[in-house]
DNA sequence: AGCACGCCGACT
DNA sequence: GTCGGCGTGCTC
């Protein structure tokens, strides 16, 4: 007989595994079972509950060996036809399960959390429960844990109480003789997420007596307990921050009944002011002209995408607002896709004055239950306007007509987990799928980008005139060597002291811009040279002056700084040419300046980024300092001063996009000067004045900078002539990891022999070789993205994953990766 | 990747 | 017998 059968897609399936499993429908749920609804299925031998997304729905006679679909978990499909493709297409491009790809999707809220319980079967009591186990002790401590918490528990309470050893055989073994039973429940996290809250359960002396008494036997209890007393009580994560107090430490005392941990909820509200209507932006001719051809192209009803190159302070945002609106009175529907650094107030609050209610926000800060909310608006055809950072890319909305990628040549809009995905492909992809039109803006493009444009598959638009017909900064560029030749080995050059100090005089502002990720500081040994570095990591470990350690950003590792060298017994010295170095030359070249500072240290002060930004601007303080973070998108009419401090740190870190990223992010530093009525002026500082990439975002030329770096692309055989694939294999032993891609170039080289088009580089070690005591190599494969290729590499990571000798590695693969 | 199953040695 | 360790192979 016929019987309906659903292909899933589970969530316990890994790369290796992973492909449509076939489920029996029950009758009873067979009006439930629909292509793209979540249904809880048995999977593998142990019959496990899983979660799973139905991918197609079909009948069949040879029905005996199929498991059914025990439960439907969404009474509506979650994922469109489309979606549920892109899915699949994920797979194939990104190489992550259709699951992982599902879950970058559905807002945090949708998902499922399975949990396995624990209980003491119907009719067992205690003395018969004992009587049945006679001489095992894992078996005996499940049940003391279980009779402790009155018959039923967690797996995963089972799992901490036993510590390094694995509770499975064991509570498998008692199943086995009836004396307990286990199931799985499955809760929806609809509720909105909970942060641990730590608070004293004693007085403030009581614990400071106890701390005092704990000080040298426990010191990171007492380190607790004494900040405790001091700031009443703090979410666990600030705790441990500021301590560096492990888990265990802070548990310890919640044991001792010194301190309580509870649960708290934590609400974070999307908060943006609703601007007051307004009427429609007018437009320039050239933005007018832009406006009509991609309006034109848009509602054409064919795919398609456009470049639009605008420089610094052409007003791309203008021509965005009038096309959202053209295609709301068509009623299509628009995705904004904005770097997570734009998201801010301001911009949100412009949005809303011309769209109102018809705007949803979609971004990582937004609280669980807030984003599921602003995804059911979406996906009911509520909001039609989606503002939000990559993952909005997924928005479910109706009558998709035109995605907006703004500033896309911003590397955030690649994701680095998997999936890996990247927002433009998927937006790309969406497009081809739904007759949608693809918009991407950018003052400086990707190179790819732009070669797109040239070549004829995108349309191009560009705005060459800044707004108000106002010139571009005067820029000079300061060799940094010749400084140091003429015994000035600071920061601050003498053109640029000379030129703040001009500013100063007519009372107009001034940034500063330190072309430097981190921002804290490096201690180092005056005497020996000796760094502090990370145990399990290899990158130094720096200096945060909010809780006074050493902290390793890549594993949370934390320290104490000693009072001398560990080494030598030397001097230390605090040298990060951070931003607060730069400030303290600055305070010595101009007393009672006032100075600002934006980095993570003065941010975490000031409560928000934003704070410190209006405060530059309401109060007119004449000078910042920061990092990456000035470079976006600010527009402070009294700037009239722009320096770059050290122009080379973005040129070396060796990988094809670094001229790419250093040009974008000089034009972008130095467009922030100049915007009001007064003409602007910037100061690049670099050791390489020759630089052409530097000599090129200097005079604000793209097109110059484009023509050579693809001639370089040419010869590299870089994107856009060719794609750069990567396997990275991580694990704990370096050798292994080693011949994990030994192996790898092996079986690439052997399949790619006839082929002329691929070229094999490699293994190398990532930028920073080992994080958390894991070693991280990489093979690249440059070659066209072609199916073929996809598959061939595919077909490697099953291999190397199936590879005995090789088990402890794991491998990922993935497209146009970021060097990170 | 989990997870059960089966085989084997150790211990009662 | 009973328990736990480890290698092997499958997941609709």
């Amino acid at each position: 007989m016929e019987k309906t059968i659903a292909r899933i897609a589970v969530s316990a399936a890994n790369y290796q595994i992973d492909r449509p499993y076939s489920y029996l429908v029950p009758d009873e749920l067979a009006n439930a079972v629909q292509c793209g609804v979540r249904v809880l299925v048995p999977f593998s031998r142990s019959n496990r509950k899983t979660e799973g997304i139905v991918l197609e729905l079909g009948r069949s006679g040879e029905t005996e060996k199929l498991k059914c679909v025990l439960a439907v978990l969404d009474t509506a499909p979650v994922l469109s036809d489309e979606l549920l493709k892109l899915a699949l297409w994920m797979r194939g491009r990104w190489f992550c399960t259709v699951y992982d790809a599902v879950k970058a999707m559905l807002p945090a809220g949708l998902w499922y959390e399975l949990s396995s319980v624990v209980r003491i079967a119907e009719g067992v009591d205690r003395s018969y429960a004992y009587d049945k186990v006679t001489r095992s002790e894992k078996q005996k401590t499940v049940l003391d844990v279980l009779f402790a918490n009155g018959g039923v528990c967690e797996q995963r309470a089972l799992e901490l109480a036993f510590g390094d050893e694995d509770p499975g055989s064991a509570v498998r073994a008692l199943v086995q003789k009836g004396v307990v039973t286990t199931e799985q429940c499955g809760s929806r996290r609809v509720k909105d997420k909970t942060a641990s809250f730590v608070a004293l359960a004693v007085s403030a002396e009581e614990a400071r007596d106890a701390a005092a008494a704990k000080k040298r036997s426990a010191p990171s209890q007492a380190a607790v307990l004494e900040f405790l007393a001091d700031y009443d009580g703090a979410t666990l994560t600030d705790v441990r921050y500021m301590t560096g107090a492990s888990l265990a430490t802070v548990k310890r005392l919640e044991k001792d009944s010194l301190v309580s941990i509870e649960q708290v909820e934590v609400f974070r509200r999307p908060e943006y002011r609703e601007g007051e209507a307004r009427p429609l932006p007018e437009l320039t001719a050239q933005q007018q002209s832009a406006f009509e051809g991609i309006l034109s192209l848009a509602t054409a009803g064919k795919p398609g995408a456009a470049l639009l190159y605008g420089v610094t302070g052409s007003g791309k945002t203008s021509v965005y607002i009038r096309l959202i609106d053209a295609l709301l009175k068509e009623n299509k529907s628009t995705i904004l896709l904005v770097p997570e650094i734009a998201l801010t107030p301001q911009m949100l609050e412009t949005f809303s004055s011309h769209f109102g209610g018809e705007i949803a926000v979609m971004h990582s800060s937004l609280s669980v239950g807030e984003r599921y909310d602003e995804w059911k608006r979406i996906r009911n055809g509520d909001a039609r306007v989606v503002i939000g950072t990559r993952s909005a890319v997924f928005a479910p909305v109706r009558d998709l007509g035109l995605i907006i990628i703004d500033e896309e040549q911003e590397d955030t809009y690649k994701s680095e987990n998997s999936p890996r995905y990247h927002a433009r492909d998927v937006a790309k992809f969406r497009c081809a799928h739904t007759g949608a039109f693809l918009l991407l803006g950018s003052a400086t493009p990707n190179v790819v980008t732009m070669y797109a444009a040239k070549t004829g598959r995108y349309a191009f638009f560009e705005l060459s005139e800044r707004f108000n017909q106002r010139a571009l900064p005067k820029v000079e560029i300061v060799d940094m060597k010749k400084e140091l030749r003429a015994g000035n080995g600071g920061d601050l050059s003498s053109v640029l002291l000379n030129e703040l100090a001009e500013n100063l005089a007519r009372g107009e502002q001034s940034i500063l811009f330190l072309n430097r990720r981190g921002t804290n500081k490096l201690i180092t040994c005056r005497e020996c040279g000796y760094t502090y570095s990370c145990p399990h990591c290899s990158v130094s470990l720096t200096y945060h002056s909010a809780n006074g350690r050493l902290m390793c950003h890549y594993c949370g590792y934390s320290q104490t700084v000693g009072e001398c060298c560990p080494d030598c017994g030397g001097a230390l010295d605090f040298v990060g040419a951070g931003t607060q170095k730069i400030e303290e030359a600055l305070k010595a070249a101009f007393p009672d300046t006032p100075i600002l500072r934006l980095d993570t240290d003065t941010v975490a002060g000031a409560g928000s980024h934003d704070a410190i930004l209006n405060r530059f601007r309401d109060e007119k303080i004449p000078i910042l300092v920061g990092t990456q973070m000035v470079t976006k998108g600010l527009d402070f009419p009294d700037v009239t001063l722009v320096g770059v401090l050290s122009a080379d740190q973005s040129l070396y870190s060796g990988d094809f996009r670094a001229s790419e990223r250093t040009f974008s992010l000089i034009t972008q530093v130095v467009g922030r000067s100049g915007r009001g009525e007064k003409p602007g002026r910037a100061v690049i500082q670099t050791f390489t004045p020759q630089n052409e990439v530097i000599r090129q975002a200097a005079s604000q030329d793209y097109d110059s900078f484009y023509t050579s770096e693809l001639e370089l692309r040419r010869l590299q055989w870089c994107p856009p002539f060719s794609d750069l694939f990567s396997l990275t294999a991580v694990g704990q032993n370096e050798a292994q990891v080693l011949r994990c891609l030994t192996r790898a170039k092996q079986l690439l080289t052997s399949q790619l022999r006839n082929r002329a088009d691929a070229r094999l580089l490699g293994p190398a070690p990532l930028a920073v070789a080992k994080v958390n005591n894991r070693f991280r190599y990489r093979l690249t494969l440059e070659s066209a993205d072609v199916s073929a290729i996809r598959e061939l590499l595919s077909g490697v990571i099953l291999e190397l994953g199936a590879d005995k000798s090789l088990k402890g590695v794991t491998v990922y693969g993935d497209i146009n990766a970021n060097q990170q």
